[in-house]
DNA sequence: AACATTGAAGATAATATTGTCCGTTAATTG
DNA sequence: CAATTAACGGACAATATTATCTTCAATGTT
């Protein structure tokens, strides 16, 4: 469904959440470990997301990357459209070149229920808000021993 | 969400399944021009259908892949997780190794209703159904110039 | 029996994705 | 202002996916 990066992707912006709302910035090093993802692909993939201004960043020592005010709009489904771009929400799920409501692929309109859900899933709660839940141990991000 | 051999095997298969419903026994060739796939892949995809019995084929002149009563019971999902695997069908959608109930990663509870629709989408429809549409004109498997 | 046809299987190649490493740049600290 | 820290950026490497090609095995035709 997600690409490896994209996984790491909202795991990495969840765990973001949760150190910015305890007034924390936090380095690649200190993600990947907590997450359990390699830490310096992590790091590349989170440039886009700073570029996208999805998250921030800062350089230097006490510096890393963080989250404020102006990110409480942006969801995980703009993390997935910066990361694998916008292939799972849009466009023919087989591939035709010419897919429409005129000329409809065997898959056309049932594709349409499940982008529903799936936008559901990524939009219907704040990213803040899911990592509150992770803050409140209702889920996780890693494994726990 | 499918991958590009997935893409091809539905295709694939449900090409074959409008000839089959005339008749006809269809070879890799055929297949890759008519639904515009490169024609040494797609066969190399139908392999494990035909080894799983999703599909069958017959060596030789007038040779090909074909399907019979025998396959009425086939779904896309069979399809897909004999090209793919289970991965979109089950496991954390975020691979985390021991996700659960009792353990849920952030996603754990919202992508039941995903999977749910996607469920739907690949077996409520017998692939027959779909093949019965495409040869109606009601939907297409490639672009009609 | 010889030959042509078509799927099966394996080797190989091209491309994309995943992952690492290292030098550079920006920020903080002393 | 020098040293240190951490993101940034590009090069590089490993692996997976996509795709091709060649040989082999099975089947039908003449």
């Amino acid at each position: 469904m997600f690409s490896q990066a994209a996984k790491y992707a909202i795991k990495a912006v969840i765990y973001i959440w949760t150190q910015s709302l305890e007034n924390r910035r936090v380095g690649s090093k200190e993600i990947g470990g907590k997450i359990k993802t390699p830490e310096a692909f992590t790091a590349k993939i989170l440039q886009p997301l700073v570029k996208a201004k999805l998250i921030g960043s800062i350089k230097g020592p006490n510096g890393g990357f963080f989250v404020n005010e102006s990110h409480e709009e942006v969801t995980l489904k703009d993390i997935i459209k910066a990361v694998d771009g916008d292939g799972l929400f849009s466009g023919c799920s087989l591939g035709l070149p010419n897919c429409s409501e005129k000329n409809p692929c065997p898959l056309h309109f049932e594709v349409v229920k499940v982008r529903k859900e799936l936008d559901n899933m990524l939009t219907s709660k704040s990213i803040k808000q899911l990592a509150i839940e992770v803050l409140n141990g209702e889920t996780r991000l890693a494994k726990v021993v």
